[in-house]
RNA sequence: GCUCCCUUCGUCUAGUGGUUAGGACGUCGGCCUCUCACGCCGGUAACAGGGGUUCGAAUCCCCUAGGGAGCGCCA
């Protein structure tokens, strides 16, 4: 028997890291055991569901490189199906019409909640014969005794009483399916061995396991992963903040670091903490993972990420990092290549927002100081190191604007003055950069050129000449 | 309220009867150093509480507390 796993998200918002990191382990279990991935798009809440959601969600999956074997399907083309099913149900005597109106429903509601029960219908039509011309649902006839039990991959077993299960609805009025219906005849019609979802879902298990014994059919494996919650303790929700998988790329962090980061939230492998997708493919199993919920940190998130820009292959940073220099209106066309920009900084940058925040300076003049940096070096001291820096610079032939020639350069200076490196190097760095922190020296300038960097310094001593003048 | 689930450093986790309770992120300190990072070294910090079982419990059982999910003609 092949694995067949599947990912069913409703399309009624973006895909959040949750269902993300469902999909994830449901795509490693299917690639680990040689089997298949499906999507299938649970929009049977006509309401709700929306064709932005849909487009989303797949761009979502994408960018993470979550690939599905199959789909997606969609479940709005499979009504005839499941009313087929349905009609099964109801000719065997497994299902039943109910015409129970709203208020009745709502009043043996309020009135169980007054009696501390669970609330629950009472099978009023049980055994009432209803007219099918006339307005009704069809109910699922729930065994009334007994109990199913869930073998759960992550849980164990967790038995569930039928008498604590009620008769849902499989049909609303308006002839459409619900959920635990659809689910039930998807999973069953695609082949589906392996149920990996939330943990939302356990007590929806019972229920369906019920649908599919009245179907003859065997159930899947479950598996119900834990939830992911906000930093509040709470189930994480937009109010946290981003929770869109396209935000997080958004804002600058690489699809294989949030992978890494998702799948460590639940799941170890000993004390491994950075893994590709073709290590979890080899190491992930489902049955390693933690049954408790786990709360989003983006710290962690934070250092993953700029470990893969800082590890990762620069030529393919360069080309994410295009996009985000675009974002501040550079055009990387006119400076240095971006991959040996990407070689300076990936150490000093924890997403590529950022990466291009402060390489910025590469590619164009800067429009401030910053305060603190320019008091502290800009200063009158400054005039002369500056001075002599920028005849020296001035001489260097632009063959010779290297890495070893720049450095020699500015270690000549330091020596004939006297002066320790730094207070060379950063008054420099402070006229080139704009700020006080940047590459080795030589290496900025070099990123920088020759013609800005002369046309800095030479700002520069304007700025230390009008400190001066003013006293 | 009822049903089900969960509980190890601040956070993510290792741990399946005998460990100085390990690692990672964060944080703090140090080294490196022209700056900032990176890197390296070191410190800080946890078994929710209470009862059992056992020679011995983070590990097994029970209770309590806290947290979560579900109880829709949503999925």
């Amino acid at each position: 028997m092949t694995v067949r796993t599947r990912f069913a998200p409703s399309p009624t918002g973006f895909l959040h890291v949750g269902g993300a990191r469902t999909a994830l382990f449901c795509y490693l279990f299917a690639r680990r055991h040689g089997g298949q991935f499906v999507l299938r798009i649970e929009d049977t809440d006509l309401e709700r569901s929306t064709a932005e959601s849909v487009n989303a969600i797949l761009e979502g999956m994408s960018w993470l490189g979550l690939d599905y074997d199959e789909g997606p399907f969609y479940q709005t083309d499979r009504f005839e199906r499941y009313n087929a099913v349905i009609d099964e149900l109801l000719d065997k005597g497994l299902a039943y019409r109910c015409d129970c109106p709203k208020e009745r429903l709502d009043r043996i509601r309020d009135m169980q909640m007054a009696a501390k029960l669970k609330p629950r219908y009472d099978g009023h039509c049980r055994s009432r014969h209803v007219d099918p011309e006339q307005p009704h649902v069809v109910r699922f006839r729930n065994p009334v005794d007994g109990a199913v039990v869930v073998d759960d991959m992550i849980r164990g077993r967790i038995p569930f009483a039928n008498e604590e299960l009620d008769d849902l609805i499989l049909r609303r009025t308006d002839g459409s399916p619900t959920y635990n219906l659809t689910v039930v005849v998807d999973d069953a019609d695609m082949g589906i061995t392996h149920v990996i979802r939330g943990d939302d879902h356990v007590n929806n298990t019972p229920r369906q396991m019920n649908i599919l014994a009245a179907l003859g059919k065997e159930p899947p494996r479950y598996a119900h992963v834990p939830m992911i919650l906000g930093p509040d303790g709470t189930r994480l929700s937009k109010r946290h903040g981003a929770v869109s998988v396209i935000s997080y790329r958004d804002q600058g962090y690489l699809p294989e670091a949030l992978i890494n980061y998702l799948v460590r939230l639940g799941w170890s492998h000993g004390d491994q903490e950075v893994f590709s997708l073709d290590d979890l493919i080899e190491l992930f199993d489902i049955t390693d993972v933690n049954k408790a919920a786990s709360t989003f940190n983006t710290d962690k998130l934070d250092w993953l990420n700029q470990h893969y820009i800082q590890h990762g292959d620069p030529k393919r940073i360069a080309r994410l990092l295009s996009p985000q220099l675009g974002h501040l209106d550079i055009d990387p066309a006119g400076g240095p290549d971006p991959v040996d920009v990407v070689q300076a900084q990936a150490a000093r940058a924890k997403t590529l927002v950022e990466l291009a925040e402060i390489s910025a300076f590469c590619y164009r003049d800067f429009d401030d100081y910053d305060p603190a940096a320019a008091k502290k070096h800009l200063r009158p001291v400054a005039r002369q190191p500056l001075e002599r820096l920028r005849a020296e610079l001035d001489m260097l032939a632009l063959d010779d604007w290297r890495d070893e020639e720049l450095h020699r350069v500015v270690e000549r200076v330091a020596e004939e003055l006297e002066l320790n490196m730094g207070k060379v190097a950063q008054p420099l760095r402070v006229a080139v950069v704009g700020r006080a922190a940047s590459p080795g020296i030589d290496v900025t300038l070099r990123l920088v050129g020759k013609e800005a960097v002369l046309r800095r310094i030479d700002r520069a001593l304007a700025y230390i000449a009008k400190r001066e003048a003013a006293g």
